[in-house]
DNA sequence: GCCCAGGTGGGTA
DNA sequence: TACCCACATGGG
């Protein structure tokens, strides 16, 4: 029976490091989070290209747009209006609880500043822990939908846990290594976005020798997602 | 045309 | 708590 740890190295051989999080500084990170909201990276690219150009890229400038016109630069994203507000809240987050830094808020305690996170419109436990881990280097596993459909077809993790179920069970499996943490999500999700994907369609996926899908009917376990 | 994409918040029972 | 639904563009 294959290990999370087996998984991960299987996964790294396959892949190699992914360098993650594709941005250049820990606001990006923060704002590529809520822009990549169940969408694809590309779109985001898009978007992130469009704030640059337009001088968007600093949380008192977001914050005191107008939600319109903010949300022309993002519309490659999709949910443009409600990216738009959810931005500006963080924006108003940073300026108020960071001085609009948030590499200030790298020295706070990991739980105390998730929960800040979590109250913040638009920022959900994903979203949190993706800026607490690729952002603030903070040691918080991501759980995504790519975590959850993958790992409940290698039969590591029952159908339907929550995202704090899930998380628990990475943590506990693994050293409490920022490093460790930000390289396995990456692998999750380059597996995920180009080999397990929701329909019964597996093609040349990499691990394919210790997952029991496609079984011997053929059968894979109902998507769920 | 259909499925899919690095979710979240609000409403309802 | 557990479902539903809205939000919306772009690629395969």
């Amino acid at each position: 029976m294959a290990t999370f740890r087996d998984i991960h190295d299987h996964l790294y051989a396959a892949f190699g490091p992914q360098g993650w999080w594709p941005a250049e500084t820990p606001f990006e990170v923060a704002v590529g989070a809520i822009l990549t909201q169940n969408t694809a990276w590309t779109n985001v690219e898009r978007a992130v290209a469009n704030l640059k150009a337009g001088g968007w890229l600093d949380p008192a400038t977001m914050a005191e747009a107008d939600p319109d016109a903010l949300a022309e630069p993002i519309r490659p994203t999709g949910y443009f209006n409600v990216k738009a507000r959810r931005l500006q809240a963080l924006c108003r987050f940073l300026l108020d609880s960071a001085g609009g830094r948030i590499e200030a808020l790298a020295g706070e305690d990991t739980a105390d500043l998730r929960g800040q996170l979590l109250g913040i419109k638009g920022v959900g436990e994903e979203t949190a822990d993706s800026i607490l881990l690729y952002g603030l280097g903070h040691p918080v596993f991501v759980v995504d939908a790519y975590t959850r459909r993958i790992f409940e077809r290698l039969e590591l993790l029952e159908p339907g846990l929550s995202y704090g179920r899930i998380q628990a069970a990475f943590e506990a499996a693994l050293p409490r290594d920022p490093a460790l943490f930000n390289e396995y999500h990456a692998l999750v999700v380059s597996l995920g976005k180009d080999y397990c994907k929701p329909r019964p369609r597996c093609p040349q996926c990499p691990i394919q020798e210790i997952c029991p899908y496609p079984d011997a009917t053929g059968g894979f376990p109902p998507a769920r997602e």
